[in-house]
DNA sequence: AAATTAAAAAATCTCGAAATTTTTATTGAC
DNA sequence: GTCAATAAAAATTTCGAGATTTTTTAATTT
């Protein structure tokens, strides 16, 4: 749980950009979460993370408050806070409702998308692909980031035109949700897929303004990124860690 | 915003039932959001409330942190929390996406729920007709909570058989969301209706495993709540209070 | 040796004061 | 009188120490 090694560059950038220490402290935590730093069910001492990284106990107890809300950390009576743990019941539930949401969202922005909207799509796909391309030689864990940033982009502006902010808000929390799942099925990833070609069979549909096939496709990109996701080595053993 | 008068005897059973001091303060300051004693827009000043509900700065930020998640708070970068606003726009997006959860968590209850759950939905269901007889004679405060008590505790015994929790938690935070404009229908209701009626339908519906009706007869239940809620006074003003 | 109790250690939770930032009020210049 | 700059006031944000609670360790009894 030591050694989140991170420069000193690094930490004095986000402390700037972050508009309150909470907001800093909430950004850090949930990044070392969702790329596992800090592992599925182990507990958040806040003494320790005190100086982690570097804040009161008050800051940080309100930065662990606003990840509960994300359902990334649970907290227990008197006991402290823990990682949300994970299971196989869990990404199934999370993806079964992507499903329902997402395309509920895309549908309606095929709709009501404009010229503009049009152009956004096309940019974010032209940024995934290019880092995709990148990925084919090597997996860093430098470049999973930036793939994860240019997937949620895309899929994001897919969606932007949906006139409902509910439903883009849950869309969000969910996809945040499985991004976890997702970091943990890039690093051992077992099954072979042509993730470029989902995403620009869903791109070209999208754009032909052919909302039951962007749709339809959208279902199965979905189910295939839970058959990867389901095969994680997490998922075997009991899950949680950390007693 | 002062004078929230409450007994000392409710404080401190409050208090015991509270694992925590946070917890208390959440419920606390929740309850006066969706009754309303707190304004829609309305600035929530940290040093007045700790007067108010008595407790530490630090814990009433972690109590208004987590209300942030519920959405029912919004915090603005170095000024401070106030009561999310309300709009029309937004109670219509809110009801349209809780009919989708709602008739979903509903069809898949109807299709696993067994003979215990049945007997949950007709209990739950016999408490709220009782509450509304009383309030067909006068509406006061207290009637108001009860009845807000009796028809979640409906809705939810007919939906607790489904097997996504990610969609009970989106259905609920959708339910809580809605109650404050419920809430707000209830004092200056105008439109006279049966809810009663409307109830009894789905409980009927429901108990008959006819999954289609109960859904049809939920999104009409619904459609009629929402265009009660859309004539209620605070939606006339432009919405929100206290600069 | 296992179970119960008591003491010590560690961790959470709570508070109010100090540091920052924003807002309001005052002063001075044009 | 209006605008800008400055000073005072008020509010948010942040911190670490103290109070409570939980957990661990040690001692005692059966």
């Amino acid at each position: 749980m030591n050694n989140l090694a991170r420069s000193a560059d690094d930490l004095a950038s986000a402390r700037n950009n972050a508009k309150t220490l909470v907001e800093y402290a909430y950004r850090m935590i949930r990044e070392d979460i969702l790329s596992a730093k800090l592992k599925p069910g182990s507990r958040l001492r806040v003494e320790h993370m005190r100086t982690e990284y570097d804040v009161g106990s008050s800051t940080l107890r309100e930065a662990l408050s606003l990840l509960v809300a994300d359902r990334l950390v649970v907290s227990v009576g008197q006991r402290g806070f823990r990682v949300a743990p994970i299971s196989l019941a869990d990404i199934q539930d999370i993806m079964d409702l992507r499903k329902v949401l997402e395309t509920r969202a895309l549908r309606e922005s095929i709709q009501l998308g404009t010229d503009e909207w049009e152009a956004s799509v096309v940019a974010a796909f032209h940024r995934l692909s290019k880092v995709e391309e990148r990925i084919d030689g090597q997996m860093t864990p430098e470049l999973v980031d930036q793939w994860e940033a240019c997937n949620n982009a895309f899929h994001d502006a897919l969606i932007s035109h949906s006139s409902s902010p509910w439903l883009l808000h849950f869309r969000d929390v969910l996809y945040h949700q499985s991004e976890r799942y997702r970091r943990m099925a890039l690093v051992d990833r077992t099954v072979p897929r042509d993730v470029h070609q989902e995403h620009a069979d869903i791109k070209d549909a999208a754009l032909d303004r052919d909302a039951d096939a962007a749709c339809r496709l959208t279902e199965e990109h979905i189910d295939r990124t839970l058959s990867v996701m389901s095969n994680i080595a997490a998922l075997a053993e009991d899950a949680d860690a950390d007693a």
